[in-house]
RNA sequence: GCGAGUGUAGCUCAGCCUGGUAGAGCGUCACCUUGCCAAGGUGAAUGUCGAGGGUUCGAAUCCCUUCACUCGCUCCA
């Protein structure tokens, strides 16, 4: 019951973002394109506002992020060594009965009779289906069970009364050709490239393929050492990037919120492996269980460092319009985590189409991602490249040397540890592994360290859609001839809202109203983004205005002209969610507006 | 990728079963009117009926194919 209502919601969302200017569908006069969305004129702005919000927030305002802006094609080299070309490209198999999908390389080997069957007719329409099928059995099993699938499986191709053509049998060992579930047929391993591909140059060869980046993160840990060396920044600090990301999606799904091409922004920011951090500080600050730590410490670990991104990031919804009510967090468990991941919290939005728990509670789905990456994507591309990832630490070095040496060996060994255990995994030989885990630990006696990552990466359009879904209301009212309207108001934060005023003379056939006010609509338009509009009745503008999201409106009146004498130059400021107006002299707009809106 | 549903004006939808000149409401635009919340009047524009093919004298309507959207399954570094 109450997800058709929810559905309903979603296509009255979709409806209004079509009919206003948010959002259509790319391609749309050609039938469309799946997974693809353009954004409209109110919609370039509200995202736009929402882009210029998070680079604000996120490097301007702080000392310790700065920015980068990287190319979408990059070498191929970059996604062998982020792991995206082989994770991305699991070959998989679809059961031919239950359509159960299984990834190639995690079949086990099965060893029976197989039974094949050439196709099978139907005895009564006498229609005919050619695919061949077979059915593998487990030594000993009755050949009735295989006549049993087979059957199900002609059905489920129109037969009705199934007549089994051409069975034979035969021996078989070791395959993973079928289902290990019930033994039924496999399709052929069929590859999955969730990348984008593309090539370099004008010829098509395998020698030069690239990938549309499929995120903005690796750009910047293989820019890491450029930022670092330039920037004058020391860890910890941060690098942030908005940018265009492509992936191939299975299942493009919900509007824009899982779309093929979309827009992220993603903050980097590089920490101290805890070793360094007690090397030091004595030791690494405890981490209270919730709410925010407060300003950075210089003995934070990655504890800390990742609660406090969490809660900045919370911080930065709530000062868009999206309460801690409308959000919701999953804490990635252990079996979730990325093997290199040491916690992942995501925030969520309690989005319209949003799955419900046991409990009836709505769930949320994902808005952002607050990862604490260990030192595994510079390790990576430290591997990879042959280029060093490390920085020099003045304060390591001279910190190192005070330290007792039970303390040394405590911390190079567990420095030595993590670090062994990050090649182990990453496949490395055992004996060249423990080597170069001893040389990193000595490096660090030295001041030498790769950094650890905490990353806090966002979707922009999963966001704009959000904004756009905690924004809509509508309400429904009933005239004195009992007819009644719903009208919608779209309640955008004033920082995001796409149109920041709407600038109306009271009538439009009174020249003087017209004339003051476009000399005032002339006066904020240049400030922020204004719209003048002097036709129909002025409750038909502030609607209009209402269902694009306008937080004031400015009407231009009689007594702006002077009727009465006090109010000479003054406006109406209405007020868009409770209707309410306010007088305010033209000479004070800037700066009542300037309050208001950042 | 599989299954089900949907697709007609900018939006919401009727027309399809039973083939015969493309419709309504809202919105948009212009003019008039309008002294603060979608008022009223007059007039106007807007359709490859998602696309392609077939059947037919004739297809929005029947048949086939395809594309897009929604839902479920699957997938989700």
């Amino acid at each position: 019951m109450s997800e058709s209502k929810e559905n309903l919601l979603m296509e009255k969302i979709v409806s209004l973002c079509k009919r206003r200017g948010f959002i259509f569908q790319s391609s749309e006069i050609y039938g469309g394109i799946n997974g693809f969305w353009d954004y409209g004129p109110l919609g370039a702005e509200l995202k736009r506002n929402v882009k210029e919000a998070w680079w604000t927030t996120m490097t301007r305002l702080r000392d310790d992020v700065v920015g980068l802006e990287a190319t979408i094609i990059m070498s191929p080299l970059i996604w062998k060594a982020s792991g995206h070309v082989d994770t991305f490209s699991d070959p998989m198999c679809d059961c031919l009965l239950t359509r159960k999908r299984f990834r190639a390389d995690q079949i086990d080997p099965q060893s029976g009779l197989v039974f094949t069957y050439s196709g099978a007719t139907d005895s009564v329409s006498g229609k005919e289906v050619n695919d061949s099928f077979s059915v593998l059995l487990a030594a000993g099993k009755p050949p009735e069970s295989a006549r049993k699938f087979a059957v199900q499986y002609y059905q489920a191709r129109g037969l009705q009364s199934v007549q089994l053509q051409g069975e034979c049998s035969e021996k078989v060992e070791n395959t993973t050709r079928f289902n290990p579930e019930n033994g039924a047929q496999l399709t052929e391993p069929r590859p999955f490239n969730l990348m984008l591909q593309t090539y370099v140059g004008p010829i098509q060869s395998e020698d030069n393929v690239a990938y549309l980046r499929p995120e903005t993160a690796q750009a910047i840990f293989a820019q890491f050492k450029n930022v670092y060396e330039t920037s004058r920044q020391k860890v910890p600090f941060g690098v942030a990037q908005i940018g265009k990301a492509f992936r191939n999606e299975v299942t493009p799904r919900n509007f824009i919120f899982r779309s093929r091409e979309f827009e992220q922004m993603e903050l980097e920011f590089f920490i101290k492996p805890d070793e360094v951090t007690e090397a030091i500080h004595g030791s690494v600050a405890a981490v209270a269980e919730s709410g925010h730590p407060g300003d950075p410490q210089p003995n934070w670990g990655w504890q800390a460092w990742h609660r406090y991104w969490v809660e900045e990031r919370v911080r930065f919804y709530e000062g868009i319009g999206l309460s801690r009510q409308t959000l919701g967090f999953h804490h990635q468990t252990p079996t979730e985590l990325a093997h290199y991941a040491r916690a992942c919290t995501d925030i969520l939005f309690k989005f319209p189409f949003s799955k419900r728990d046991a409990n009836g509670d709505v769930l949320g789905d994902e808005l952002e991602g607050i990862a604490a990456r260990s030192d595994f994507d510079l390790s990576q591309h430290a591997r990879h490249s042959g280029k060093g990832m490390g920085v020099f630490d003045e304060e390591l070095r001279t910190g190192w040397g005070k330290l007792t040496p039970e303390s040394q060996a405590h911390l190079s060994g567990k420095y030595y540890e993590s670090r062994l255990k990050y090649m182990l995994k990453s496949g490395v030989a055992p004996a060249v592994a423990e080597a170069a885990a001893a040389e990193d630990a000595q490096n660090l006696t030295k001041g030498h360290y790769i950094p650890h990552v905490i990353e806090p990466s966002a979707g922009v359009d999963r966001l704009i859609l959000a904004l756009i879904a905690n924004a809509y209301s509508e309400s429904t009212s009933t005239d004195e001839k009992g007819k009644s309207e719903t009208r919608v108001v779209m309640k955008f934060h004033p920082r995001v809202a796409p149109v920041k005023v709407g600038v109306f003379p009271l009538m439009k056939n009174k020249p003087e109203l017209v004339a003051k006010a476009r000399e005032v609509y002339g006066l904020l338009r240049g400030q922020f983004l204004a719209f003048y509009d002097d036709s129909g009745a002025i409750g038909r503008r502030y609607a209009r205005q209402d269902e694009a999201g306008t937080p004031f409106g400015v009407t231009i009146d009689f007594d702006t002209l002077g009727e009465k004498p006090e109010l000479l130059n003054t406006v109406t400021i209405r007020h868009r969610d409770d209707g309410s107006q306010e007088r305010v002299s033209i000479t004070e707009l800037s700066a009542w507006f300037h309050a208001r809106l950042h």
